[in-house]
DNA sequence: CAGGATCCACATCGATACTG
DNA sequence: CAGTATCGATGTGGATCCTG
């Protein structure tokens, strides 16, 4: 997502957008949520996302103010990800949008496919 | 955006964002907003979308259940656009995500950028 | 006027291999 | 363990030209 683009027009909403506009910021929100994961906790939690992009996108979160990245310098190394108050801010937006999905979703099988976690055999199939 | 990738882990959460997800489909919610708009209004107060993105997010918000397309048989040809009940259920959702960017806003030159309407030149200059 | 069709450039993602 | 580096495939956006 090209950040720099979106800054136009409607600019709190297009900022916001930009800090979680990507395909996972939500998810990674909602997924740490209320506990301290580790990067591993995450990438299990969220193991259709290649370790790669999670870690980006770890870091732009932490760069928008979105999370905390703890490092512990340790052998083994340890890195705990959790949410800053903007983050944990962003919480009851979010659940709003479930809820608005819920209320107002009409069953597209195009669309759903399924929701299972297990995305690789999903995108063979639906790619 | 590959929507079928983003129906994983939280669904209603990752229906909703790919309903919602993409850089403009907010923005354009937002310009619509309360009055029918033809294709070049939309394209004219969005100027830095092309006419053919627009379209493109035009054609998926009307799949998704976000706007309406009237299409008159005229010459010329003539096409509003309006939110539906679920398009305009979003709006206050919208319009939290404009107070929590507002309220958790961290300046940083870095991205903010600037907020003009211009986009081209700050493309340009960004990239 | 509102687009559809093409073509191209560029980003982004994913897989793999490697490091401290 | 938690990344980084690199490469290739894929997708997405923009520009241009064309049509009813």
């Amino acid at each position: 997502m090209k950040k720099n683009e979106l800054m136009q027009y409607s600019c709190p909403l297009g900022k916001a957008m930009s800090a979680l506009g990507s395909k996972w910021k939500p998810i990674i929100v909602l997924v740490i949520k209320d506990r301290k994961l580790r990067f591993g906790e995450l990438a299990v939690r969220i193991h259709v996302i290649s370790r790669k992009v999670l870690t980006d996108q770890l870091r732009e979160m932490e760069a928008d103010g979105l999370v905390i990245r703890e490092e512990f310098k340790e052998i083994p190394p340890r890195v705990e990800y959790s949410l800053t108050e903007k983050g944990l801010a962003l919480l009851p937006i979010l659940y709003l949008l479930e809820e608005w999905e819920t209320k107002y979703h009409v069953y597209d099988p195009d669309k759903v496919k399924e929701c299972g976690v297990n995305s690789k055999k999903i995108k063979k199939t639906v790619v």
